[in-house]
DNA sequence: TCCGCTGACACGTTTGAATCGC
DNA sequence: AGCGATTCAAACGTGTCAGCGG
């Protein structure tokens, strides 16, 4: 299916790139938080890409959605963020369609595409179409170039996975790291009456404070921003992480955190930019590609998706491969560092555990087409008209659904959430976790909003 | 008591309609 | 009448804060 088209294009010459890296890194390293509220919040820095490789009169869907960093539930303590406890079930609907969408290559490449009007919530029932995360946990953005098979209905054709690792977030309902409350205020047009210059500095109006513990906290952000970069920042663990006794926390320790004013362990963020992968050890044909913070990436990996054939034996292809070119590796999607891993999760795995990865690797002959019909009670054209996708499309039936003549036959999946973070973290093992086609599998079509 | 969440608030930017001048 | 520039107000986005509830 990679089949070069009649101008030699072929679909592994997509390329992403991350327009306000800069920006998402100065974040990054601080420990970018993101505010989340019931009505819906937008990000700062908001998500901005640049494409290239694409088919000028070929139509495409371009589609974020935010993706479970790791397993854990967060808590900020003293100026650090720690492991609180495992994560809480996922939310239903995370999945934003860029509004243009679906447009000609041609428009996507002349310019920038901007997830600008993408909000974020809290808010489970919400009725809006943003998507919802929960608070202290860690999100990361995961674009999706989707070359529909028909206008009217998303069956999706051949479709490739971005992410950068210095868009990784934290999502809060309050902002903890004051740092962060500094750079957005920085660089925030919308928050600029709260720069050292603006008229609108609340905190040093008069304003009576009632709370003793509001002062105490305004006496701990002050402290806060006296504080530099402390040499020690660690994600710490907590007890309950301890008690669990699934962190391995000395792969951690031994990092070198100095000099960085990031609130998570230094080599977390050390791993994105430095050397966000083993690229070398993996298979360029991977579908998910983990686009370096630097400015001009090549994305690692570059391969359109497609399911493999429900007959072809996978799980013999995969047999004995331990390479990463055995798996369409999608370390991309998780931080390699990714520190609040529980080493344990990773490389105590049941041997036995059949892993998508392995059940569903990447063939020639299958195309992922799940047959999705545009959501809403017609068929706008152009269609998917930027908002979020609601739960119009059910794994199960749009996936197993379909198996008979699309092709594809859903795997065993945890029944609750295709991501369910364990499962997730389960499929972690040697950084990688799953093809391309697990991916799309998961993620892209199993919301139980759709 | 602590922590996370919510809603009100003030202030800024953005947007689009209304107005004006050519 | 048509077009572009300007003005203005409403809508929207933002961080802060007090208060609430678990």
């Amino acid at each position: 299916m990679t089949q070069a088209g009649p101008d030699g294009y072929q679909p592994g010459n997509i390329r992403m790139n991350l327009e306000n890296s800069d920006l998402w890194k100065s974040f990054h390293d601080v420990g970018t938080e993101m505010i989340i509220t019931k009505h819906g919040r937008r990000m700062f820095p908001h998500c901005n890409i640049s494409l290239s490789g694409l088919q000028p009169n070929v139509k495409y869907v371009i589609m974020v959605e935010m993706i479970l960093a790791d397993n854990f539930r967060y808590k900020w303590n003293r100026e650090q963020w720690e492991v609180g406890c495992k994560a809480e079930p996922l939310p239903p609907c995370r999945t934003y369609v860029h509004p243009d969408s679906p447009a000609l290559g041609s428009h996507w490449m002349k310019q920038s595409v901007s997830f600008l009007k993408l909000k974020l919530t809290n808010h489970t029932l919400d009725q809006h179409g943003h998507i919802i995360l929960h608070s202290m946990h860690r999100y990361y953005p995961r674009f999706h170039v989707i070359q529909p098979d028909s206008p009217y209905t998303v069956r999706w054709g051949n479709f490739q996975t971005f992410s950068f690792p210095e868009t990784t977030f934290t999502a809060v309902t309050t902002y903890q790291n004051l740092k962060i409350t500094k750079l957005k205020i920085d660089h925030n047009p919308f928050a600029k009456g709260f720069r050292e210059d603006g008229t609108n500095m609340r905190s040093k109006r008069c304003r009576t404070t009632k709370s003793p513990k509001k002062d105490k906290k305004r006496a701990k952000y002050d402290s806060e921003v006296e504080y530099k970069s402390p040499p020690g920042l660690q994600r710490a663990v907590s007890d309950c992480e301890q008690a669990e006794g699934k962190l391995t926390l000395g792969a951690e320790e031994d990092g070198s955190s100095k000099g960085h004013g990031s609130a998570w362990f230094m080599p977390h963020s050390q791993s994105l930019h430095a050397e966000p992968l083993d690229v070398h050890g993996l298979d360029h044909s991977a579908e998910e590609q983990m686009v370096p913070s630097s400015m001009s990436y090549q994305p690692y990996r570059s391969v359109d998706y497609r399911l493999p054939s429900p007959s072809s034996s996978v799980a013999e292809d995969c047999k004995g491969c331990q390479s990463y070119e055995c798996h369409a590796p999608d370390v991309a999607t998780v931080p390699r560092d990714d520190t609040t891993r529980p080493v344990s999760i990773r490389e105590h795995r049941p041997p036995t555990q059949a892993t998508p990865s392995h059940d569903y690797r990447v063939s020639p002959e299958y195309r992922v087409s799940p047959s999705v019909d545009v959501p809403g009670p017609s068929k706008p054209s152009p269609g998917l008209l930027g908002y979020p996708h609601y739960g119009h499309y059910l794994t199960d039936q749009t996936m197993a659904g379909q198996g008979h003549g699309a092709q594809y036959r859903r795997p065993s999946l945890p029944h609750h959430h295709p991501l369910n973070p364990a499962e997730h973290a389960g499929h972690q093992h040697g950084y990688h976790h799953g093809n391309s086609a697990e991916w799309s599998q998961y993620s892209l079509f199993s919301y139980a909003c759709w």
